[in-house]
DNA sequence: TGTCATACTCCAATGGCCGGTATATAACGG
DNA sequence: CCGTTATATACCGGCCATTGGAGTATGACA
């Protein structure tokens, strides 16, 4: 149980998935749309990842397709992998708020 | 202008600083309780991230004690720390209002 | 014809974090 | 009286996710 906490292109690719199954490229687009812009996965990053997290069970192989010869395999979350984004966002969740108040923002309704 | 994501002990000591100067082991101490017990930072972490927030202009030293022999030295949030701080909390805000919309989570408000 | 979009694979280098050791004093428990 | 915990900082090897590419291949667009 390792439970340390996942790094931005990780959580990104995890959302992703929680939207339904996708393939590599996919979340590679869907990424930088959810981060409206601001982080653009590199193919050594998502793919590496993709690995790690299927052997990690955090998510699974949901199909394959052939599309013009070109592969296309679809990931989807699995249950754990669900229960670890979302103990992922309660994480983050609070520590943004402890960080907001002390900067003095107040913005965190809404 | 690197603006990669900080990770998560960076932004716990830059959390902790936000509060108020602090020295080293005060902030090892307070990042505990800010993450509620989840985060304990290793003294290697700790140290090595001062450092290098410093050189980044991030945080700077506030002042030095010698408490009993023993060196306190306190370092204090800068402007550019703050507002790091602050686009980070923006961030994360943002990718944790879609993985929890796209997770079924809707206890955004409260 | 050249470049962009699609789609996956592989690799060297970077760099933040982990885990531990070292140093030193004071306080507390058995 | 001795061991452990708390205070407080410094240093270091190793790990591993991410970076930042190059490589392979096809179809579309200008």
């Amino acid at each position: 149980m390792s439970q340390r906490p996942l790094q931005e292109p990780t959580f990104l690719i995890l959302t992703a998935l929680a939207a339904g199954a996708q393939h590599g490229y996919g979340i590679m687009t869907d990424v930088t749309d959810i981060s409206a812009g601001r982080v653009k996965l590199r193919a050594g990053t998502l793919y590496a990842a993709l690995d790690r997290l299927a052997d990690e069970g955090l998510i699974e192989v949901d199909r394959e397709e052939i599309v013009d010869t070109r592969l296309r395999r679809y990931y989807r979350l699995t249950p754990p992998g669900a229960q670890r984004l979302a103990a992922e966002v309660e994480r983050m969740r609070a520590h943004t708020t402890v960080a907001a108040r002390r900067l003095g923002l107040l913005g965190g309704l809404a």
